[in-house]
DNA sequence: TCTGGGGTCCTAGGACCC
DNA sequence: TCTGGGGTCCTAGGACCC
């Protein structure tokens, strides 16, 4: 009992709370309530920004994103932990695979992971069209212990009629809850807030919007859907609307993705300032990024280039290869080559000092089944 | 507030062809 | 012939998410 499921049943958005920094306190349980910062290499002083904060650091005004030096001086006396990736895909595993094993009305559930710490779930076709379902409120609770019980970890669950809503219900729960949001309470809970707190509505987007005089998620609701598009393009124009009434007929989707590609950057301590160091770098990234492509086993179609010269201006290259390749020297020697279509150097001739590398291999699709 | 790193998807515009 | 229109491929970059 896989595949696609729904529209039509309901849908649990499971999140976990806190998750790197709760994945750092349970090993270290001394750090329990503490204000604990996780980001780069766990020096405030260096180039890096916050991965996760706890609760107890959010308090003092620390958010992810921010640089850890101004989190430092937000709150000194914040435990500051590196970022340990290994960790923390275990942990997900972990929670993954008990969230795999459930099941719902008999069946296995659907699960669709979304990223380290979030998943959407939901039951079983033949549960949804049998009217099985039961108390899906009830039911979310019950994942939340279960989580609990086996992982000592701590997640929200949002319950909804769709993706959309059971995504956006989450935040109604946390920490520690479970959150509803369905289609008859849509309007009155979303309808008077504003657009980019809708799921995919970020600032840029929110701003095009208020410059159509729509500043509301009732306001996109009912917008005009031809204006939508021709302001918006094709695609999100449409999408934007049904977005606003709290619609989305995906289906919770437990087909594993295929990843387009996979990149590597950094930021550099210190700017580069030699071309023996700019090409050194990016034979290090391409180094990294194709081990990762190779555990896939295919090839790379397309190289990516991306560069940051100090303070801040980036620029991003990408050129097909003339045929699919992992070998290491071309793919090196292709990232090298896109150095020659950004300004390497300024107009009196002395080279731009580089802030950050970043190399992306793109892979050739999956045959369609 | 001197601004990470891993991704995905969409749009716009140019090249090229008929 | 100062000049159309559609389709397709490709690239740059914006926007978004965790």
């Amino acid at each position: 009992m896989s595949g696609r499921v729904g529209p039509g049943g309901p849908v649990l958005h499971v999140d976990l709370d806190e998750f790197v920094a709760a994945v750092e306190v349970r090993r270290r349980p001394e750090l329990a309530g503490l204000p604990v910062v996780v980001g780069g290499r766990g020096d405030p002083t260096e180039r890096a920004v916050v991965a996760t904060a706890s609760y107890a650091a959010r308090e003092h005004g620390v958010r992810s994103g921010m640089p850890l030096r101004v989190a430092a001086r937000r709150c000194p006396d914040a435990v500051f932990l590196a970022s340990d990736r290994t960790a923390y895909d275990a942990a997900s595993a972990e929670v993954m695979g008990v969230l795999r094993d459930l099941t719902w009305a008999g069946d296995p559930v659907v699960l669709e992971v979304l990223g380290w710490d979030e998943a959407f779930l939901a039951p079983s076709r033949r549960a949804v069209a049998a009217g099985e379902t039961g108390d899906p409120v009830a039911y979310a609770d019950g994942v939340r212990r279960a989580v609990l019980a086996a992982t000592d970890l701590h997640c929200s669950v949002g319950v909804g009629d769709n993706r959309l809503q059971a995504k956006l219900a989450v935040e109604l729960g946390k920490p520690r809850g479970v959150g509803v949001l369905r289609s008859e309470d849509w309007s009155r809970v979303m309808g008077p807030r504003p657009t980019d707190a809708l799921w995919g509505v970020g600032t840029g987007l929110a701003r095009r919007l208020a410059a159509l005089g729509i500043t509301t998620v009732a306001d996109l609701g009912a917008a005009d859907p031809h204006h939508l598009a021709a302001e918006l393009g094709p695609t999100t124009g449409p999408w934007l609307r049904r977005t606003g009434r709290g619609v989305d007929t995906s289906p919770v989707d437990d087909t594993p993705r295929v990843a387009v590609g996979h990149g590597r950057e950094r930021t550099y301590q210190v700017d580069l300032t030699t071309a023996e160091q700019v090409h050194g770098g990016l034979a290090d990234l391409v180094a990294q990024a194709r081990d990762d492509v190779l555990a896939e086993g295919r090839p790379v179609v397309r190289v990516g280039l991306k560069i940051r010269f100090a303070p801040f201006t980036t620029y991003t290259r990408v050129r097909r290869l003339p045929e699919p390749t992992t070998d290491l020297d071309t793919l090196v020697a292709a990232a090298v080559s896109l150095l020659a279509r950004v300004p390497e150097r300024r107009d009196d001739g002395s080279r731009r000092a580089v802030r950050l590398l970043g190399v992306r291999l793109e892979m050739a699709p999956l045959a369609d089944a």
